[in-house]
DNA sequence: CACTTCGTTCAGTTAAGATTGAACAAACTA
DNA sequence: TAGTTTGTTCAATCTTAACTGAACGAAGTG
């Protein structure tokens, strides 16, 4: 059960400070903070929390982690574990890594996890643009304010696009 | 119940064609169908459909439109216009414009509606940046590869922040 | 004044997702 | 072969947020 595979830092934290109503304890060390406070932001961005909660450890523990250990840690079940890896990984946040003779599914911090993520609102942004292009066809020419709109909204997407690709660009050196 | 005030294009419609399993009919009317895509993709944002749809009333309708209205031609309750409304207000999308001699509340498309959209972005993202920093301030300074990492992200805020500040400046003109 | 219209608030319902336990298949081990 | 371990899938549960109807106060109108 003990992972000798791990970088540097080498805290675990079970340390309990602040007494909650129930009896139970919460931690106060700042590690385990972070990684909470990371789910809540991420469940404000539509994110599950407990994929906020995984990336919050890899960063702090930035792996290789195994599955069995991402559930025991985090305390979720490996059901969980096993959808929010997947969500993660497809936005290219983490990656799947092998470990030689052993069985299980380490993964590990992408090299630029934030990176995807822009990638995946650019995705949004062009299906809007789609949304827009689409309503511009179909929609009675003769209908002419709202073609003006639509031809405005589209000029934002336009440069919003154009923003975030370079922002990719500047972000990949 | 009339809205004699209301730029060019007039049409509202209610036309039915096609066929539902429960027999209902589904619009194919160019512009309801756009406004209810608007509904699905602001749900996928995590706004709440309505507020996507009314969106989607004011680009086509630029406006002033009355709340009755909106609540009648989106098929909502009141209740439901009333809350979204001050949902997309208070994100600078839509106006509240006033009538002389109506009680009634009109609206109408902002300006440059997703240009507030953006700061809400940013403000997120500055939120995210506390974060990092608490956490880069509480967390064990020996927790090397932790800081390094935290560092990068870090950066990344930082770069997505002002590609997003000059975003603004931009579409201000 | 009584009566209507308009928008907000709030308690309750509904709908949508997230999370889980249990069943399962694949890949080992003995 | 039978028995583990590992990750996935699926149905059921739990949680959260959206949405609604009804009650209400404010602001008309007659």
């Amino acid at each position: 059960m003990e992972n000798s595979f791990q970088d540097d830092d080498s805290l675990r934290s079970e340390e309990a400070s602040q007494e909650w109503s129930d009896g139970q304890s919460a931690a106060l060390d700042p590690t385990v903070r972070f990684i909470e406070q990371m789910g809540i932001h991420a469940q404000g961005d539509g994110v599950p929390r407990i994929a906020g909660r995984i990336m919050g450890y890899f960063i702090v523990y930035g792996g290789p982690v195994s599955f069995a250990q991402l559930a025991q840690e985090l305390q979720v079940s490996r059901a969980s574990v096993s959808t929010n890896v997947r969500t993660l990984t497809d936005l290219g946040m983490i990656d799947k890594v092998a470990r030689p003779g052993d069985r299980q599914d380490y993964y590990q911090l992408a090299n630029n996890p934030y990176l995807r993520m822009i990638e995946t609102y650019l995705l949004r942004m062009r299906a809007m643009q789609d949304l827009l292009q689409k309503a511009d066809d179909t929609i009675p020419a003769n209908m002419h304010s709202t073609h003006s709109r639509l031809a405005q909204m589209r000029h934002f997407f336009e440069t919003a696009v154009q923003s975030n690709e370079q922002l990719i660009k500047d972000l990949e050196q």
